[in-house]
DNA sequence: CTGAAAGCGCTTACAG
DNA sequence: CTGAAAGCGCTTACAG
C-alpha cells in the first residue's frame, strides 16, 4: 500500500519556487480571483516546472469536504445495473465528483462492509440500491449517517429516505393487461426474489390485472428465482413440468426473460408464437434479442441520472426536502408477444 | 461539497473516552497485535459507543499510502468494458482496494483530465484502457507517474508499460480462417477505429488469413466505424450498396456484429444463412442473440482480473519486473456462421 | 493582495 | 505495552 518512493511535490515547494506564500499558492489552485494575474501566472509556471499535482485528499481533509460519492449496486453484469451505473456516473462526473464503486451481489454482509468502506473513504454522499431484506440494523444506520443518502430501485420500508425508482406495480399491471388483451387466461409470473420490494410491487400489479379481468390467481404459476438469466431458465423448467402450462409468461426482468426464451426454445417452442413472453426493464439487449422482447421500460439509465441529480442537490443544499422520484414505466410491444 | 454539520468522531476522542493515548488507539484500529486484549476490548467498546468511523483518508495522507485504485475505461455501456470492469473490480475488492471509476468515451481530453483527477485523489495505482491515438505527451506523462500503471486492451506503442490484452491478431486469423474453410472468398472486415491498436492487430490477422489462402484483399470490403452497434449498422449499409457484396462478414467486435445482424435482417436476409457473420469478444449477449453469434473470445472479464492482479502485484512489490500478459483468444462457433 | 500560524484526523518515530 | 510530540499536504481565519 506504500506509495511512491518519490515524494509528492507540495504546494509549499511550489510557493517557495515562485517566491510567494503558501496561502497565495493555495488561493491560486482554487481559482480564487483575488490574486493578481501576474502572480497567478508565475505560480502556475512553477507548478508546471515542478510537476505539481494537487492533493485533493489533503485539501478535503482540511476543509472538511469531499469530492467523491459512493455508489453501491447489486451486480454490474446485470445490464439493468450497468445502465443505472452509467446514468449515475455520467451525471456525477459532469458536476465534478468521482465515484467509488461497490457491488453487493445481494449479500447483506457485503453491503454493510461496503457502507463502512465508503464512509471511511469520506464520500460526500451515497447512492445505494439496497440488498433485498436489508436488516433493520442497517436501515437505522443509514438513517443516522451524516452524509446525504439516496436509495434507488429497491426500497427499505422501515426508513424515510430520498428514493428514485419506477412505478413497478403500474408497470406489471400494464404488461399483464397487455397479455390479457391478447386473450391469455393462464399467465405466469416468473423470476425475481420474493423478499425484494420490486418483486412485491410487480406481484401486486400482476394480481390486480388478473383480478380485474376476473381471472383467478393460480399460485403454481408464480415462481421466483435468482434474478439472473440462469434463474429464468430454471424457473421455466419448473413451468414446463406443469400439467397445465401457461400460455404467456410475464417475467420479473429482461434478464429473466432471456433465460426463459432460451428455455422455451430448448423445449422446441417458439417465443412469441407458442408462448408469449414479456420482460421488464427494457435493457438495450431487449431490442436485439430474437424475437425482440416485449417489455416494460423502467428507464434504468434515467433512474441513475435522477438519483445522481437528487444526491447532488442534497449535497449542495442544506435545506433539501426529502423527495421520491417515481418514473412512469412504459410498455414497449415487440415481437415476443 | 461541504460535509456534515456534525463533526466526525476522532480517534483522539475515542482514546480519551477509553482512557488510553491516541497512539494506542491508532495501533488498535490497525489491528496491531502488541496491544493487550483487555485494552483492545475497552477501546473497541468506546468506538461502538461513540459511533467512530475510521478516517482512511487521513490515515493514508499521514502514512503516504493509498487504498484506492483508478480504473479508466472507454465506455461502460459497451459490454466488453463492463465485463472488464467486473473483472478488475472484483479482484481489487478482494484485496481491499476501492476503485475510482472513470470513462473516456474515447476522448483524449477526457482521458487527460481523468488521469489528473485520479492522481489528485491519490490513487495507489492505475489501470488504463487508453484512448485510440493517445498523444505522445500523455504517454510520456504516464511513463513518469510515480504510481504503478497497467495498460489494458489497447496498447500505446511509444511507451514501455505493463500490459494486459489478448492476441487480437491471432483471434482475427482464426475467425477469418474459419470463414475461409466454410468456402467463403469474399469476406468483409467491418467496424472499429483504424487508429486503435486493436483494430490494426485484427487487420493484420484478417490480411494474413486471406493472403495465406491466396485471396486478394479487397479494400472496398474493409469498412471502419464507431465501435458501437449503430456503427455496425452503418458500416453494413455501406456494404449493402456494393455491387459485389461479400458472402461473409468478420466484425471488429460483438457489438458491431449485433448491429450488422440487425441490418442484415432489415435487408431481408438471414444471418447465418444468406450471409455468415463472426464477431469478436464473446460478450454474454453473443450466446443469446439470434442466431447465437460465432465469435472469438477475448476474455474481457479475465483480462480485467489479470490487470487487477498485475497491478496489485506491482503495488506491493517494489522490485516488480515489467510484464505483458497476452491471453490466447478462442474461436467459438455458433449458428451465425 | 500577501504572510505566519494553527489545525483537519490520522501515524510515526522515539521515549519510557 | 503506552504516551507526548511532530508531521502528511493542504486550508482557514486573522493580520497586515
Amino acid at each position: 500500500m506504500k506509495q511512491s518512493k518519490k515524494r509528492r511535490v507540495t504546494l509549499q515547494q511550489v510557493a517557495e519556487h515562485a517566491g510567494v506564500s503558501t496561502s497565495t499558492a493555495s488561493l491560486i489552485v482554487r481559482n480564487n480571483p483575488r490574486i493578481s494575474e501576474a502572480t497567478r501566472q508565475k505560480v502556475l509556471q512553477s507548478m508546471r516546472e515542478l510537476g505539481y499535482v494537487y492533493d485533493r485528499v489533503a485539501a478535503n481533509l482540511r476543509s472538511q469536504s469531499s469530492t467523491t460519492v459512493g455508489l453501491i449496486i447489486t451486480d454490474i453484469s446485470n445490464t439493468f445495473f450497468s445502465e443505472f451505473l452509467i446514468g449515475v456516473h455520467d451525471a456525477l462526473e459532469e458536476v465534478g465528483y468521482t465515484v467509488l464503486l461497490g457491488t453487493t451481489f445481494d449479500s447483506i454482509d457485503k453491503q454493510d462492509h461496503l457502507i463502512s468502506t465508503m464512509l471511511e473513504h469520506r464520500v460526500g454522499g451515497l447512492i445505494l440500491c439496497p440488498v433485498s431484506g436489508t436488516a433493520q440494523e442497517t436501515a437505522l444506520r443509514l438513517e443516522q449517517l451524516d452524509i446525504p443518502v439516496v436509495l434507488a430501485v429497491r426500497e427499505i420500508p422501515e426508513i424515510k429516505c430520498d428514493y428514485v425508482g419506477a412505478d413497478y406495480r403500474e408497470g406489471a399491471l400494464s404488461a399483464v393487461n397487455h397479455l390479457i388483451q391478447k386473450g391469455h387466461k393462464r399467465i405466469a409470473f416468473l423470476g425475481g426474489i420474493r423478499e425484494s420490494s420490486t418483486w412485491v410491487k410487480r406481484m401486486e400489479g400482476y394480481q390486480t390485472a388478473l383480478l380485474e379481468a376476473g381471472i383467478e390467481v393460480d399460485d403454481s404459476l408464480v415462481i421466483d428465482s435468482a434474478p439472473t438469466r440462469e434463474g429464468g431458465l430454471e424457473a421455466l423448467s419448473k413451468i414446463l413440468r406443469l400439467s397445465k402450462r401457461p400460455t404467456a409468461i410475464f417475467c420479473f426482468s429482461d434478464l429473466i426473460a432471456f433465460g426463459v426464451m432460451q428455455g422455451v426454445r430448448q423445449a422446441g417452442l417458439i417465443p412469441g408464437e407458442d408462448v408469449d413472453i414479456v420482460g421488464f426493464d427494457n435493457v438495450p439487449e431487449a431490442e436485439i434479442s430474437h424475437p425482440p422482447l416485449t417489455t416494460v421500460s423502467s428507464f434504468p439509465r434515467r433512474s441513475g441520472t435522477e438519483a445522481a441529480n437528487l444526491l447532488h442537490h442534497k449535497m449542495s443544499n442544506t435545506n433539501h426536502k426529502q423527495q421520491r422520484i417515481i418514473l412512469k414505466p412504459e410498455l414497449i410491444i415487440r415481437e415476443s408477444s
